[in-house]
DNA sequence: TTTTAAGGTTGTAATGATTACAAGATAGAG
DNA sequence: CTCTATCTTGTAATCATTACAACCTTAAAA
């Protein structure tokens, strides 16, 4: 299968924990939290360990497999989705949704500065439609 | 004086407190978080508690007045300075530097997807030249 | 095959940041 | 001066995350 490959691609054992893990998400697109990944998993693997899914999480983060998402007022959270792409987080119901990323050039360079940059993330803070409708009411 | 100012425009009463923490985040630039800032403030004013570092913290913020940085692997920091600007995080030794904030054009529009943007946050994350230096030794 | 060792997983216990809460202090309005 | 709303304080909880030690699994060697 195409996710065990990524796996053994990245030097890691295709356990089923962490294929679960990346499957999970890789099919989702709602950036879940450990708990929620968690939640999900657990009733189809009733041994599955939270400190498993932290763990996993972690080995797949180094891989660059993930990325984890650094989110104002929330717990870590996380996307399979690699290609470049921002974050719109709805500072009223915490839902974080896809954005196309629009930088035309590619990383910056601060090298004159001495840093060297890897890798960049850019999230915008806002208002979705259905807050503020609910709001409005 | 400017600092009580700004707070009594925002609706917030200048306590000594307020006034130290706000204070505290003006005079420095290295994005110091709730502890940082504690140990700070805490010799100059014994009785300060930790609490009131973080309630006037999570004021100060709504009130607008600072900003709070959401960094990965790095508990919560605090930006006083708001003119925009972007961020540095070196993953090796988690100091945060701050970069011109180079956008071209102002906040972009998410409208035709229900988003209505009000801030953005541009982090990069790489190595500074110290790390780098260790690193070559 | 068995053995073995490295790599994975599990669960509990610890840690550390953050928040809740209730009591005490303060400051400005009347 | 008194009252009330607002702030501050400290302790006790909470919640996410990590440490750790025991147990399991796998793959490759013997």
């Amino acid at each position: 299968m195409e996710l065990s490959r990524r796996l053994l691609e990245a030097g890691l054992r295709p356990s089923v924990q962490r294929l679960a893990v990346l499957g999970d998400l890789c099919h989702h697109y709602d950036h879940p939290t450990v708990d929620t990944i968690y939640s999900r998993l657990q009733p189809q693997m009733p041994t599955l360990s939270k400190t498993t899914v932290y763990n996993t999480l972690r080995v797949l983060c180094d891989a660059g497999l993930v990325r984890s998402l650094n989110i104002e007022y929330a717990n870590q959270r996380f996307d399979g989705h690699l290609e470049p792409h921002d974050h719109f987080i709805c500072t009223c119901c915490g839902r974080v949704y896809d954005l196309p990323h629009d930088r035309t050039a590619g990383l910056p360079s601060f090298e004159d500065l001495g840093l060297h940059v890897d890798r960049e993330e850019v999230s915008y803070y806002g208002s979705c439609r259905e807050c503020r409708g609910k709001q409005a009411r």
